[in-house]
DNA sequence: CAACGTAATGGTAGCGCTACCATATGCATC
DNA sequence: GATGCATATGGTAGCGCTACCATTACGTTG
């Protein structure tokens, strides 16, 4: 005896359906769909009228495990409001707006424990690329990205060994140019002030300390930092430690661009001139750095860029053409602006 | 003649492998890990034996095929970039972070046809659960939220008629206490500032108009609005517009606290004095609006306990108990600061 | 003590798709 | 005309899991 078609499934047309309807094995049906020049034309037209009628949409779960393999990006960021990260994955939702991959996003909240979570979990659905910030991976982390089985990119920054494939750009390189533009400006006594000293923010003040260094003017006290999480308040005080703790201060180079915020506001309700008094640098270049009043100056980096660029090569890797350069560097450029103009 | 195991897979151990190590059956496994409730302490032990050794991790594809029920929630937000955004995100993700849930995040871009098209994409893989922003849905992906078979959460906006659930305030009433506050603060040619005019912008611009029609001070010419998407750089210019237009403004209800802030910033530049000559209030209370100096007026709305809400109403119909309340209004509050203290 | 739960376990049959292999057809090649 | 080979299509057998329906062992009840 036939038992009513499938007792479990909402009711939704199947492959199976279709290829009744087109006249054609159900196989067909699959290739119509995913490899149309394998279909003659004949039979692609007859398939997609099947389809439309039906309203036919392909489960991806059966898909993904029939062919061991999920049409997702697994993406992986250490935060999701930090406008830097929501800029490159902003850029990498834009470069798959367009095809079958769907994203599925992770917040490690700049814990390596969590991130090794994550992977496992990720991996475990078989993606079709893995996107993760950074390139600090613990052993454990480092050893999913390799057996994952799938194009892997690290993003945000570049180093010598990569799992697979980066794209970034150098922060301890950003951090050495920030800080020279302040010393070619005639400022001293310069500051650095951070906040969430991640690994790329220990670079940049690695910069910082090589900057200062070669010009004589280091002094660890003009080192303010803080695990806590970045924002506008923190930066604004922040700098009234610094300050405190070095009054003579003519300079800082921020982290990042809330701190450089909170340090501005903070010099405007001190009525501490800037860029007279007091220079200020800030990091990533946010769009509203150069409407703020004064303007400030900031390492601009290309976020979006990164995104897109990630993206493209975890394309081209699953086509099979790997990149020639596994490994991208987008750079950054200084922006000169008002609060360093002295 | 027996092949060699699994062509395909990649090797990876799978349920019944731990039987066979555990000496049980397949369904006892895949119980044990679903609901260890039924299954006796002894079995328990010796297969979470098995899967450690064997380092087992349920394919979730399999799973939600078999099940007809993937363990995803899909999310759907108009921008990734915009920090109201974020911060609903964020407490999405912090509420599912010790959940099996993966969350599936799309870019609707403040598009009805791209929502659609997302719908699809996310319904099509049968998620445990869907949450979008918004209320003002087309009918094509009203409806697919209806026939998606899951628990619907619509986010950011209350309204009276819900798909299934809702969580967030109004932003009729957001407009019109932040122009309220404005007319009590003394001023009277109060303009409106809007970028990006989305349906919640447009509620908000509605409540502007209801409180200055009330107090008899409307003027159309007091609006100045544009669909490009909201920036603090724009904010300056509107209000450089809308200034020229309106010589004698004497405050501004901003559509958000980017557009306040470039608005500020534009004062800080042609030393207009805030708060005497203009009063400025934003809306949704970023962090550095009470870093800002002068500290800006807001209003502030619980984004991130949005997202923590829509997450505990969804898991709890999931869990069979529908929440009494279908539409919870978290409201808003409005934060005095120095850009209204006349 | 027969009849009847109830708790714990297992077997079978799919879920909806695609990898793999087979088959059929047409056409160039020698 | 036999052979080879590319092109177009289809059948079969899973992918790794869980829904559904046994089955068994052990009370509990009147």
């Amino acid at each position: 005896m036939i038992k009513p078609r499938s007792r479990r499934g909402g009711g939704r047309p199947t492959i199976a359906d279709v290829a009744r309807k087109a006249g054609v094995g159900a196989i067909t049906v699959s290739r119509a769909l995913r490899e149309p020049e394998r279909v003659s034309q004949d039979l692609r037209r007859q398939i997609q009228l099947a389809v439309d009628e039906l309203g036919y949409v392909p489960d991806p779960n059966a898909r993904a495990l029939a062919s061991a393999r999920a049409e997702v990006f697994g993406v992986l960021v250490p935060s999701l409001t930090n406008n830097v990260f929501a800029e490159v994955v902003r850029g990498i939702y834009d470069s798959l707006s367009d095809s079958p991959f769907r994203i599925q996003l992770g917040n490690t909240h700049y814990s390596g424990l969590e991130e090794e979570r994550l992977l496992q979990v990720f991996g475990s659905q078989r993606p079709a690329a893995l996107v993760v910030a950074g390139i600090d991976q613990t052993p454990t982390s480092r050893k999913l990205l390799e057996n994952a089985g799938c194009p892997v990119v690290q993003v945000m920054e570049t180093g010598p060994d990569p799992v697979d494939m980066m794209v970034g750009f150098s922060h301890l390189d950003g951090g050495r140019t920030a800080t020279e533009h302040l010393i070619e400006m005639g400022y001293r006594r310069i500051g650095f002030i951070g906040a969430r000293m991640d690994p790329r923010s220990q670079r940049r003040l690695a910069g910082y300390h090589a900057a200062m260094e070669k010009a004589g003017l280091f002094d660890p006290r003009l080192v303010t930092t803080t695990p806590l999480l970045s924002s506008v308040s923190l930066g604004r005080e922040l700098f009234r430690d610094a300050l405190a703790k070095m009054p003579t201060l003519d300079g800082v180079f921020c982290n990042n661009d809330d701190i450089a915020l909170g340090v501005l506001f903070e010099c405007h309700r001190a009525a501490i001139d800037v860029p007279k008094t007091i220079g200020i640098v800030g990091f990533n270049d946010l769009d509203m750095m150069q409407v703020a009043f004064p303007s400030i100056t900031s390492i601009r980096t290309h976020r979006y860029e990164i995104g897109r660029r990630a993206v493209a090569m975890a394309l081209a890797a699953i086509a099979g053409n790997r990149p020639q350069e596994r490994i991208v560097d987008l750079g950054f450029e200084l922006r000169r602006r008002e609060s360093t103009a002295r």
